[in-house]
DNA sequence: AAGACCTTTCGGCCCCCGCCGAAGGATCGC
DNA sequence: GCGATCCTTCGGCGGGGGCCGAAAGGTCTT
């Protein structure tokens, strides 16, 4: 009557759903959704708790494998361990019963409207600003919705066009959806939604502001967006 | 210095995952993944835990919001909330890191072998006959992997040529990749997967084994996947 | 060599949570 | 109505886990 294998698979699932279960290992994991890495430290201040529980948490993180880390002198860096593993906490953030902010100083403000006008997610470009790349190349047929999301052959050349090259395919697919946490409409991700980002940075569309995942617009990557994919000023300076 | 917005979604994010945090509770959702609606004492009794234990588990997973429950007479009938939802715990399944499986008994093994060979994944086929057919699928052109993965032109047509109506489009994707736990290779998910399970069973190509999510092939689909996909008998009855 | 900084180990505290059994509704079948 | 079955509530037990501060180990700078 029993079922063994749901049974005896409980406990590992459990296991790596406990890695997130707490408050201060969760803020660890979306802190680190930026795709950097940081150190134990930075990581023990943002969540707020003394540097050795963050050791403690760090330790089982990485012991887990949703962490990697890297020693530099006296410096512990630790950095998401894969894609999958963003994925994984992007798709639980976006279901996670969202409450009301109820940060409401002025600074506070100021960084919530600039996360979310443009920000890293992971990889890739997130926020308003990565909200109307999408949308902006799905108007101009680089991208497909019809049948799961896809890139069209338009879409091939136009990456080609601003030499973006694209990697050999691996597991990870080149292009996927990734529900906006701002937005709430989906952005692109995969591949190609990271060649993209890493192509805004290299040729100065956008900087971060200070050392969050923020960015910024420059007037190059205005320009470019305009030329390139025929989006005007106002549409990627919303505030809502 | 701090970053209020990753700091305050911790602990949202790490009440998600702690209802997955728990053996038992990891336990009833995974036996959920087969898409029916259980009893709280079939789930006691799969899980091994007493009654009144079952119904703490329920009250929160179902606070939670990832499982809705019905009531009927005396009984409370219990499922996965949406396909979102078992996508989750599918990802979740298939990220936790795996163990040798010690059951070795003869009666285990044979369910065991049942499962790998065909079951139901939510709403769709897996097991060695699902990944088989999504093989096929791809090798008559029906599937199309190459920017992620897509139900081409022949697809659609061949769909409609079984009789298989797609339902409008809604936020779910058509057709999906889902790992399969067994196989470790990927089969069909989606409306599409989802519409041809159902067609599987209502045309009695499959039936049930027993209460389980095991599923039989028939002698009648045995020879409408021969006709429709060009499968051999012995593709999709394998033994590892 | 000395001081500053990042990290780790350890002991101890405390709270939370999962488990059970017993008892009490609620509902069905006879 | 009367048992049988399903579910729920409650009290109590036990273990695990998160937190901190103090102290110690490394590493870089001066």
């Amino acid at each position: 009557m029993r079922d063994p294998d749901t049974r005896l698979d409980g406990p590992d699932l459990a296991a790596l759903a406990g890695l997130l279960a707490d408050g201060t290992r969760a803020s660890f994991c979306l802190a680190l959704l930026d795709g950097r890495a940081w150190t134990a430290t930075e990581l023990a201040r943002h969540a707020g708790v003394a540097a050795s529980t963050a050791t403690e948490h760090l330790n089982l993180l990485v012991g887990g494998g949703l962490l990697v880390q890297e020693r530099q002198g006296r410096h512990r860096y630790v950095r998401l361990a894969d894609p999958e593993t963003a994925q994984l906490i992007e798709t639980l953030a976006s279901m996670a019963p969202r409450r009301v902010t109820p940060s409401c100083s002025l600074p506070a403000v100021n960084r919530s409207r600039a996360l979310a006008r443009a920000r890293t997610c992971y990889d890739h470009l997130a926020g308003a600003l990565g909200v109307a790349i999408t949308e902006a190349m799905t108007d101009r047929g680089l991208l497909d919705w019809e049948q799961g999301l896809t890139l069209t052959g338009n879409g091939t050349a136009w990456l080609a066009e601003l030499g973006i090259v694209l990697p050999p395919a691996t597991r990870r697919p080149p292009v996927r959806s990734c529900l906006d946490w701002t937005e709430r409409r989906p952005h692109l991700a995969g591949t190609v939604g990271a060649a993209m980002c890493r192509h805004a940075f290299d040729s100065g569309w956008i900087t971060r502001i200070g050392t969050s995942r923020a960015v910024a617009l420059t007037e190059i990557g205005r320009r470019a967006l305009r030329d390139h994919l025929g989006l005007s000023g106002e549409t990627h300076t919303p505030i809502s």
